[in-house]
DNA sequence: AAATTAATCAACCGCCAGGCG
DNA sequence: ACGCCTGGCGGTTGATTAATT
């Protein structure tokens, strides 16, 4: 006798890479529907992946609002700061991080960030940077911390005040939203802006911020909770789909994107 | 210039919790 | 109450790239 589960035809997934044509079906078919269930949406986008191969690419790759690239001070200083308070608790470490996922401050941690603070407490051993584990064991300093990067948890609800995130003062240089969204494609990127999602970037000189239109965004239906699901299971796009139920704009809130370094060396800061 | 080593990062794996029938 | 399914998370692996010998 066999078991439901193994009645079920199996699927063989791809794996490994994903291709840009992947990407493209996959981006399209969650920007047109939103994703709902993960493990229905490779079959709908015409993927050979399965669900969670789908999920992660979305959410570490080609989810609006990602910043890539280095770094920058403030965040490694986050990073350390939390990483004291939490410990490897990476999903609750990139909250307050707009634009960084878990895999990445992860991987930044693994690659550079250990090495660094090891090194740190070597040359001042005195210093009790214990990593606690509980947070009820907190010292009064790490609670300080803690309670000072309170504001952004729950994640982005509201706009986030730049001035205010972290006491840093923000250059002056402009915000790209979804950078490198459309930087991906790096021959079609220009088309991409015309056609594929339909989505104008329009740089506010007054505001020094981004406002994203979804004025010939095309979508069949409007914008259900289902779409906005989509963007809304991440700390990033929470404020991504508030801007989106009022209006269609994205002001410089969270998905902020500083194109501090991008594939062709480009540079602001 | 070639070989080796180190660093980086995307993706997979396994576990767990919650929802649902 | 139980089992199944799904989503989420953290750990780990493997491929690629950069640096060093």
């Amino acid at each position: 006798m066999r078991c439901k589960t193994c009645e079920k035809p199996k699927v063989s997934y791809r794996k490994g890479l994903w291709s840009p044509d992947e990407d493209q079906k996959l981006r399209d078919y969650i920007l047109k529907h939103g994703h709902g269930c993960w493990s229905t949406v490779s079959a709908k986008a015409g993927l050979q992946r399965n669900g969670k191969s789908c999920r992660l690419r979305w959410i570490n790759y080609l989810r609006p609002g990602l910043k890539r690239g280095i770094f920058s001070a403030e965040e490694e200083e986050t990073v350390i700061k939390l990483h004291a308070i939490l410990g490897n608790k990476w999903s609750q470490i990139a909250m307050h991080l707009p634009g960084r996922t878990d895999n990445e401050v992860k991987n930044y941690w693994n690659s550079y960030l250990k090495k660094k603070v090891v090194k740190l407490e070597g040359s001042n051993s005195h210093a009790s940077t214990t990593k606690s584990q509980d947070s009820a064991n907190q010292s009064p300093e790490m609670r300080q911390i803690s309670e000072s990067l309170e504001p952004l948890e729950p994640p982005m609800q509201g706009s986030i005040d730049h001035d205010s995130f972290e006491g840093t003062q923000l250059p002056p240089f402009p915000k790209v939203l979804f950078a490198d969204w459309l930087s991906m494609d790096h021959t079609t990127s220009q088309s991409l802006l015309n056609s594929n999602a339909g989505m104008n970037c329009q740089l506010d000189s007054n505001s020094n911020a981004d406002v994203f239109q979804y004025g010939s965004f095309q979508v069949d239906d409007p914008p259900s909770s289902d779409f906005l699901h989509g963007f809304g299971d991440s700390s990033i796009c929470g404020e991504f789909q508030l801007q989106f139920e009022h209006g269609g704009q994205i002001l410089g809130g969270a998905c902020y994107n500083y194109l501090s370094m991008d594939d062709n060396g480009v540079s602001f800061t």
